[in-house]
DNA sequence: TATATACGGAACTTGCCAGTTTCGGATACC
DNA sequence: GGTATCCGAAACTGGCAAGTTCCGTATATA
């Protein structure tokens, strides 16, 4: 969802044609590839253009600047992804955490990671972006994780004493690290591993003991993608 | 250390004044301070050059671009901070982490991580750049880490099957994203409840019970500063 | 069909910054 | 003291990208 582009109540021309908003869409995602790939800085509105076949100048009809373009760019991601309103309920913590380890889940969230490693030392010195970008990446994955052990807790299954908001953000730090700084790939298998190695003892849980014959988990691959 | 700046065996000048070397450590720490304000894209030779009280052109004899400049002062931090073969043993796992957290450490990791989160964006793109980031700031912290938990598992303290290479990244990489995404401080508080709610879990120690008295802990807080 | 408008493309202006050159002054060596 | 060399400061060059303007074309409305 866009941000309001046109500042004022539009006035329709009565005749002609209008602002075709079904390229803003185009643009976005071009801009977003393009951040991922190489980052703010790196990232020209000439790219942005080319890669949604679109003129420079149709890019500055609809945004002011560079800057505002990259903002709702981000604010974009918000909507795709994750919806924290309507997790599958698995019936267990470690269930529920391995559920949310499915193909297009980390590959949304390995583009995630790479726009904001392309923010990243734009961010303290744009408190607009680094809002969108907490509001749209930060934000609701942290929300998500949060939901899981809140409902952890409701079943009895951990304490109400663990530090929620920390442990919130153990998967997210640490893919973003690996991902990043180290430069290694995010996968099923080291998903997984932060779930038994460190998440689940954090809440006093543990993990299922090794099974030789699986390579991570009996049950954790679904159907569903 | 900085690298090998003059390419051949340099002839020395009979007569005159040989190159200041000394001068080379202002530079480079000047190129820090800057790398860590702004982050690479948003630093100039200008400013590396005033900050350090000298000319461009005397940063142009002694690198010959930007990014070596910006090597060099990275691999420059290398052989500040803590030294991986001159850790205290306090006895006990707990201890040994907590004695980590002094504001003198905790400080120059500050410097560490803005530092990377201002290249990070330049780190994909940057083969060299990333090899000098990841051994002046990753591995000596990942090292003292692996260091602290074998000899953990050393004395019998925790279990020899735990995964010491992902549990040696859950500091370095939730201090990281707690600073450069969330823009919160990494204080002393904070890396205690890392050690406590996550990091001794995750190795199967329990941490000791929540004391009323001390906000953080009893003999964390040690003399030298 | 006539027209007003948005479109893509390309030329253009402007400003910034990497990298170079030049210069007068300082300093170590002979 | 003479001299070779390094220094900091500042002027300069060249390229690149943000942002603007212009133009021929396409298209939705009347």
């Amino acid at each position: 969802m866009p941000l309001e582009t046109t500042t004022t109540a539009p006035e329709q021309p009565r005749l002609g044609r209008r602002r075709d908003h079904s390229r803003d869409a185009d643009i976005l995602d071009a801009a977003i590839e393009v951040l991922a790939e190489v980052g703010y800085d790196g990232m020209t509105m000439e790219m942005v253009a080319s890669r949604a076949k679109a003129g420079k100048a149709t890019l500055y009809r609809r945004w002011p600047s560079k800057g505002e373009l990259v903002v709702d760019a981000v604010a974009c991601m918000k909507s795709k992804g994750l919806d924290a309103d309507h997790l599958p309920d698995t019936g267990s913590l470690r269930g529920d955490l391995v559920a949310m380890v499915k193909p297009r889940a980390v590959e949304d969230a390995d583009r995630k990671l790479r726009v904001m490693g392309g923010l990243m030392s734009v961010i303290s010195r744009s408190p607009e972006l680094a809002e969108a970008i907490s509001s749209a990446i930060v934000e609701p994955r942290a929300e998500v994780n949060r939901r899981l052990f809140q409902r952890a807790i409701d079943r009895g299954e951990i304490s109400a004493d663990c530090d929620v908001a920390t442990i919130s953000m153990v998967a997210p730090s640490m893919t973003a690290y690996r991902l990043l700084v180290t430069q290694r790939p995010v996968d099923r298998d080291y998903l997984i591993a932060i779930i038994d190695g460190v998440v689940l003892p954090a809440v006093g849980l543990k993990p299922p003991p090794a099974d030789p014959e699986a390579q991570t988990t009996p049950l954790g691959r679904s159907a569903d993608d």
